[in-house]
RNA sequence: GGCGGCGUGGCCGAGUGGUUAGGCAGGGGCCUGCAAAGCCCCGUACUCCGGUUCGAAUCCGGACGCCGCCUCCA
């Protein structure tokens, strides 16, 4: 059984599902205005991880993920930089999909685009206005969030405190400050849609509200997202989606924020640090590591420091595959257990990891774990016990498939020159020409290679 | 002001009242022609002050410090 914390019970509780053998859910996807930041970065990595682990247990999930295309933002940028909106969306759509494809997130089961469900947005506010939950006001048709007796559940705080605590400037026209905009009013030069109380377009959270319920149905399995998308943004979804008498998910969770130096990365603070920077300059794989062996709701320090250190971790889990030339999993490939023949140590091993993953996604005991039954095995076959190290060396390549993270052993390609000199070198070393030997090593790491002895003879990688 | 979270050894980072978290860095040793990789040993950490308890990093109270949400944000 998984269980998952649950934002709405504020407890760790059964992951339940509609379907047996089925899970359904939604993430809610970028904002495509801009390159992407490591906060983008941690919350695919989490949801990702989730995913592959409930795929990897037998689940059949269904993971749909939205891509905003249209927003205030999207039409500040065009502005800015003089594109038209779809433009811009297209540009950074790219750009996004081209980090995840770095990160080795999976592409979600469907991407639903904003834009593709207007029709649907205006259907579901145009009820909105026929039960008086919605009213117009000059700059748009706004949603009664008092209309939902249990409003707040998300937040943690009921309706009233949230009205105290509200910073926005009041509105003569709002009901209330914290009435949600479900469409804007195009001014001059906006893209619009045309509806019935007025050109414009929606607001962000009749986006996800339509789309996630448009594709999963009702009362769907689970809802993510980062954490400050808790309130107002899922919040507001699920307000909506009540009013409309949906039922709507049945589970939510939200993961972590990336700090940068003591302070959450925001827009406010423009602390941003690109994602994109950050995966041209090192192994992707690194932040993945460095996701997974923290706690998917604690906050996370991200700094050269930290990315370095998993960096040097991931040599560790590197050499076990070189040693025992471990097949390079994951990536695309969603690994399911089911498809993994495994020895005795090897089940042993899914079976004490799962049930850590089991259990709200323990990824950092896992990880710490899978350490731990590196050294084991490294033990057992310095030990000369290579069937049972081998048993454990391939379960521990699967569980890291699992959480998408590949081992990565030998796959450098070697040129002529290159194995000739290793040739030479083994050749010298046969003979005892110690001063030969040594000479040929220098020229290989000269031509960049890490050079490495082993039972059968000279090994060379890329460091 | 309201709600919530955190403070662990050089760094990162887990931790369910009593038994080794784990990684990185560092020191010593083994193995190795020398290296590399690997293995073994080493740090006796829990912001502070009280309390509960046979026993607390872990529970309770308080102090101090830090952070998040309450506005766009992943």
């Amino acid at each position: 059984m998984i269980r998952l914390y649950d934002t709405a019970h504020a407890e760790i509780r059964a992951l339940g599902l509609r379907e047996p053998g089925h899970l359904s859910m939604y993430v809610c996807g970028p904002t495509v205005y801009d390159l992407p930041h490591l906060g983008h970065g941690r919350y695919t990595l989490v949801w990702d991880v989730a995913r592959r682990w409930f795929s990897f247990r037998g689940l059949e999930v269904r993971f749909v993920s939205n891509i905003t295309d249209i927003d205030d933002n999207i039409i500040k940028r065009a502005q800015r930089d003089g594109l038209s909106e779809p433009e811009v969306a297209a540009t950074y759509e790219a750009e996004w999909w081209r980090a995840m494809d770095l990160l080795g997130v999976a592409r979600p089961s469907e991407t639903p685009h904003a834009t593709q469900w207007v029709g649907e947005m205006v259907d579901l506010i145009t009820s909105f206005l026929d039960s008086d939950t919605g009213y117009v006001t000059s700059d748009g048709v706004y949603f009664d969030v008092s209309r939902v007796p249990d409003y707040g559940l998300l937040a943690g705080q009921p309706l009233e405190s949230l009205r105290a605590g509200a910073r926005i400037e009041a509105s003569d026209e709002k009901r209330s400050p914290l009435d949600f905009a479900l469409w804007k009013f195009a001014k001059e030069g906006e893209p619009s849609w045309p509806a019935p109380f007025g050109a414009g377009r929606p607001g962000w959270h009749t986006e996800c509200v339509v789309m996630s319920l448009g594709l999963l149905g009702d009362g769907f399995d689970l809802h993510t997202g980062g954490f400050d998308l808790k309130f107002p943004h899922h919040e507001n979804e699920r307000a909506q989606a009540i009013a409309a008498g949906r039922d709507f998910a049945h589970h939510w969770d939200h993961s972590g924020w990336v700090m940068v130096g003591l302070e959450k990365m925001s827009k406010s603070l423009g602390n941003f640090t690109s994602l994109t920077h950050l995966l041209e300059t090192t192994d992707a794989r690194a932040y993945r590591l460095l996701v997974i062996r923290s706690h998917y709701r604690s906050p996370i320090d991200v700094t050269t420091a930290t990315i370095a250190d998993a960096e040097r971790s991931l040599e560790r889990l590197d050499a076990l595959a070189r040693r025992f030339e471990l097949p390079a999993l994951a990536g695309e490939v969603i690994e399911v257990a089911s498809s993994h023949a495994l020895g005795p140590k090897g089940r042993a091993l899914v079976a004490k990891i799962g049930a850590m993953l089991d259990e709200d996604l323990d990824t950092p005991s896992a990880v710490a774990a899978l350490f731990e039954a590196v050294s084991l095995t490294n033990q057992l076959a310095d030990q000369g016990e290579d069937e049972i190290a081998w048993d454990l060396a391939v379960g521990i390549n699967v569980l890291f498939a699992a959480l998408g993270l590949t081992l990565l052993g030998s796959t450098d390609h070697v040129d002529e020159e290159s194995s000739q000199l290793v040739r030479a070198r083994d050749e010298a070393r046969a003979a005892k020409d110690w001063a030969r030997a040594d000479e040929l090593r220098g020229q290989l790491m000269a031509l960049g290679w890490v050079v490495e002895d082993s039972a059968s003879g000279t090994l060379i990688r890329r460091g």
